[in-house]
DNA sequence: ATGTTAATGTAGCCTAGGCTACAAAGCTAG
DNA sequence: CTAGCTTTGTAGCCTAGGCTACATTAACAT
């Protein structure tokens, strides 16, 4: 007899590692740009309603990756800074290659958007080392 | 007012293609390497329970992917074919390019998993012309 | 200081995908 | 031909992410 818990974490930290990555990232830039991250804003740049984005925001709370304080704007923890440096280099790195081997900005953009979240740190290590080895 | 459909074509159109596309990849292989494909092996293959395969195929099947007869094998449309071609080929495509670029079989094999359903027609054709003359 | 607007939060509903437990149908062997 | 295993199907629960509608709080302007 299984123990549920095992599916329930592998789709959980699937599923919600994306949406931390998002998160995190957006809010890192967010507080860069404006100075603080609010909820509207989030919302507004995920192009989902701010109840979603409340929602989600709360679960990451309760996985230590920010602080919220009611109607205060949104900090990051550590972890949660850690995560949006992570998400941010390796977009930037997935971007860079995909404009590298030939796909057109806005098209990069995109896919960049989907496919970041299942690259692996192993492929994107071989990612970087092979644009440093073709400049 | 923004009208709620939008919405949820936007996810559903996601989501489920995701789904559809590798329920019908999945199913033209069991067919083609078994004469068959049954809810169990499905469930099976992709590592879940039978009763989530079920709900999924007859959601499947609702969109014109596939055709279910009560307690016999599946049968893929037009439709449905299509689209695992589509799938497979996509697959095949970008995993033989992470291979090429050197990532480790095992790791590519998994990344691709993954990363194969948001890479956009325009970035698929841009990596098999980059792979055509880097050869 | 009060009234309007913007931001946040709550209630409740939907889809999709995950599960277990149980029920029914079909095969296959005795 | 019946007992038992396998396969399929149903009921019901969970998480996550989407929404609208409504409530509350805070800020700002007059």
């Amino acid at each position: 007899m299984m123990n549920n818990t095992k599916n329930f974490d592998k789709s959980r930290e699937q599923n919600s590692l994306e949406s931390a990555e998002d998160y995190t990232e957006l809010i890192y830039d967010l507080i860069s740009l404006k100075g603080e991250a609010r909820v509207v804003d989030i919302a507004a740049s995920l192009g989902i309603s701010h109840v979603t984005a409340i929602r989600t925001i709360s679960r990451l709370e309760k996985k230590g990756f920010l602080i919220t304080k009611s109607r205060s704007p949104i900090t990051l923890t550590k972890k949660g800074t850690s995560l949006a440096l992570f998400s941010k280099n390796r977009h930037q790195t997935l971007l860079k290659f995909l404009l590298f081997i030939g796909v057109p900005k806005q098209v990069a953009e995109k896919d960049v958007e989907g496919m970041e979240h299942h690259v692996s740190k192993t492929t994107l290590k071989t990612i970087e080392s092979y644009m440093g080895q073709h400049t």
